[in-house]
DNA sequence: TCAAACTTTGAATCACTGTTCAAATTATCT
DNA sequence: AGATAATTTGAACAGTGATTCAAAGTTTGA
């Protein structure tokens, strides 16, 4: 626990280049956490994909649940992102399929993890309700953009929240199957999705 | 291991009554599975739904990994039901709709668990392999339904693979967040799920 | 170049949990 | 009721993997 809050370190360059490892550590555990799961994911595997032996890990992170929380921040805040850029849009049409795109985009390109798949049962009870309450958060707004989009003619009578469930469901179940290397591209995949997902929402 | 192949037992009654014993521990276990994932969930978990403790399931299973086989074999075997029950009707919307509808029903009354959102890396290669062929099996079963959608003129061209695996995501995730005491029932999610994922693929 | 700060390491510890086994308990069947 | 089979138990074991820590190695900055 130390390590987190310490007395201010001495240059910004070695700041920086702290966070910088950081920041591996946490792709690498990322990675790992979508491949085989949390608990199936040894501090061994994540220092193996660093060269380095896992107790190195502790100078980062003070336990392996704080590694997990740290996942789930990095991706929440990617999530919000995503949100902001929806916004700017026009129809309910275009704000979900643009939100889908991107958060497919995100757990294939950009964290090569899954925001939401992670278990969050592993966390404290503190951190378990934050990220749960984020979570809700997202899953909310894009119950309004749904019934936004009902109340303007553009989508037929649904239930947003299955609607949501289903949304996401398909997203994150991506973390299960897709392989960088695979067929699949991921750019043609979020378009694909936001078509199909969003299509059985619009009035014929 | 002894436990499994081993001479014929003395009565059907006794035979009956063991079995039965097995499908209470598989369905704990199910339970246990679903809401924790499988390294998660302690054999005491497990036991403990049963008020036993758990050496006792050591006179039923050889070891944990045989439980978790055992849950995806009974899982497939349901899969496999719904395929034989969708044969029978006339159009591939309605195939597809029966699919989902049941499947779902799976997820949430039956089985209490999710046929294949069961870590299946966690098997033996051997039942790994056999476990992921069969669910592959169902997969382009799916698939085939969707090529022939299209084929007859009733879907919109599509690429199968990634609408199933939207579809299955959409369901499997199910085990994530449906709680049987929740305010949504199955019966209406199943006819929603249907409803918005087949929508996605039918001419407009 | 050298001392101080930072990073990584190896060895040791600790807790957890899957597994074994012989003994105790309970159920079955005549 | 009593012999035998079936089931459950408690105690002990073993392996794994998270965590601690002091020491070794490396980088930084004057």
């Amino acid at each position: 626990m130390a390590t987190e809050q310490d007395a201010p370190l001495r240059s910004p360059h070695v700041r920086a280049k702290r966070q910088r490892r950081r920041t591996e550590i946490l792709h690498a555990a990322l990675r790992a956490f979508r491949q085989r799961g949390y608990h199936a994911t040894t501090l061994d595997d994540i220092a193996e994909q660093l060269g380095v032996r896992k107790t190195a890990l502790y100078h980062y992170f003070p336990d392996k649940e704080a590694i997990l929380y740290a996942c789930h921040r990095e991706s929440l805040t990617e999530l919000n992102r995503i949100l902001t850029g929806a916004r700017a849009l026009d129809t309910a049409v275009e704000r979900l399929s643009y939100v889908i795109r991107e958060h497919v985009r995100v757990m294939t390109d950009t964290l090569e993890g899954s925001p939401l798949a992670f278990e969050v049962t592993a966390l404290a009870p503190d951190r378990q309700k934050e990220i749960i309450a984020a979570r809700d958060r997202y899953e909310r707004a894009l119950r309004r953009m749904i019934q936004g989009g009902v109340a303007a003619g553009e989508l037929r009578p649904t239930n947003p929240k299955t609607a949501v469930f289903a949304i996401l469901g398909a997203i994150n179940w991506i973390a299960r199957w897709y392989r960088p290397d695979g067929a699949m591209h991921a750019d043609e995949l979020g378009a694909e999705f936001a078509e199909h997902l969003v299509g059985g929402l619009t009035c014929q």
